[in-house]
DNA sequence: CGGCATATATGCATTGTGCATCTAACTCCC
DNA sequence: GGGAGTTAGATGCACAATGCATATATGCCG
């Protein structure tokens, strides 16, 4: 890409490389979790990194961010949005590396059953209310911390707040739950991103005023006491 | 910065330019007012800009929005924080081009007095309460659309939503006012900031119950009317 | 000194939230 | 088949926040 002297010109500095990593989150019985992959190369051979990858020339932010949803993570299509450019000097030993971060939400079932084996969740260690903004671990199914790439707690400490902050003025559960879903399991979405119990009452009054949800009539099934009515998002909280 | 084969490669791919833009924001009367500058060259040339710079390779991001800052607007020092990055294949007719949005919000005073010549301020056509996120357009003080560089209009949309959230959840003007101010000046902050009239004793009430504010015993003076206290933001506030 | 403009305080109706209580509907177990 | 157990969903009430109206305070200006 020359400079061109008719339309004015880009300087000739040397530019830094620029990669996209998606911070792709699910709640799974009650937990907040987030897909990881063990690096297999150095540097930090053994961490575990967020799904990511460089940018193409010819390809807008925003795409590569799909592409590399679609390729290391097996959920193409998912609700991706951009987070976050970090972009300290020495971030990356690599070289001089700015990240476009982006987060991703997927319900546990789609989740499931179409990620990459490559590509295991692991569980967020949310951390208090009013405690978000710094980065945030992460622990195995055994309970022991992993091991972050680079500066990926930071990425998921701000993903956890800016899904906390949605979650406040639109308040729904985006594309965490499948298209029909309980009120309570709508709950349990907020409580386990939030990192805190919810007044059932309440917020059964604010999501039923909020018109943001329609009743579809059925009800859930095979449960040990009364099923609940299920309901979906209408259009309008697609925003 | 070539690569290096013992700490893991970075992929030879041509790399976009990586540019940062300041949307620095001040209200004054009653007017949010954005400062821009008239382009003299092209592309565009005549149209309106936000000042912004190319990153160096030598600096972090938030280094080349403070720079730009400090070199474009004559505001060090600023409040400044990152937006969003704007990254369409052809949002720059130069060539490939991202840019890294910040917003920087400065007192009116501080404003008046430090601004460089360059970089006039022009009025923002604040959108409805509830419209934001789209593209915001300014005029200049004859009231006369100015035509905005780029995507410039899509930067400062983003900014006034932002700034509006910012506002919601800490509910302080930040850098808008000088450090004393009475709760009336304070009021015109979030007034102009969300383009709607707010309840004045409901605002008083909200403000002084959450703690932000201190009083600092001294009055305004020389008002044709009861003076008002003057109060100063609290050490937690500044988050 | 009286008029005027705005600050600040007080009272009240309305609304949203937390909490307790009551009834409904389904499965499981005997 | 009926009772126990469990969660859904509705109702009522105390309490806090808000919007609105009213009353009082405090400066300048003529």
């Amino acid at each position: 890409m020359a400079a061109k002297s008719k339309a004015g010109s880009l300087e000739r500095h040397p530019r830094p490389s620029v990669a996209v990593d998606v911070v792709a989150l699910t709640v799974e019985a009650g937990q907040l979790r987030v897909a990881l992959y063990k690096r297999a190369e150095p540097p930090q051979r053994g961490h575990f990194a967020l799904p990511g990858g460089f940018m193409h020339i010819d390809e807008s932010i925003d795409d590569a961010a799909n592409r590399v949803m679609a390729a290391k993570v097996g959920l193409a299509g998912s609700f991706l949005e951009q987070l976050y450019t970090f972009g300290d000097l020495r971030r990356d030993p690599r070289g001089r590396v700015i990240t476009v971060a982006y987060y991703a939400l997927v319900d546990a079932r789609r989740f499931r059953a179409k990620a990459t084996p490559a590509a295991r969740s692991a569980r967020v260690l949310v951390p208090w209310p009013g405690e978000t903004g710094g980065p945030v671990d992460v622990v195995g199914d055994d309970g022991r911390a992993l091991p972050l790439f680079l500066d990926h707690a930071d990425l998921l400490g701000l993903a956890v707040k800016q899904l906390r902050g949605k979650l406040d003025d639109s308040p729904v559960g985006f594309q965490l739950l499948p298209t029909e879903f309980t009120l309570r399991q709508l709950q349990e979405i907020h409580e386990a991103v939030r990192g805190e119990p919810l007044n059932k009452d309440s917020f059964r009054r604010r999501m039923l005023a909020s018109g943001l949800l329609e009743a579809t009539g059925a009800h859930e099934r095979e449960v040990v006491h009364r099923p609940a009515e299920l309901y979906r998002f209408t259009r309008r909280s697609a925003l």
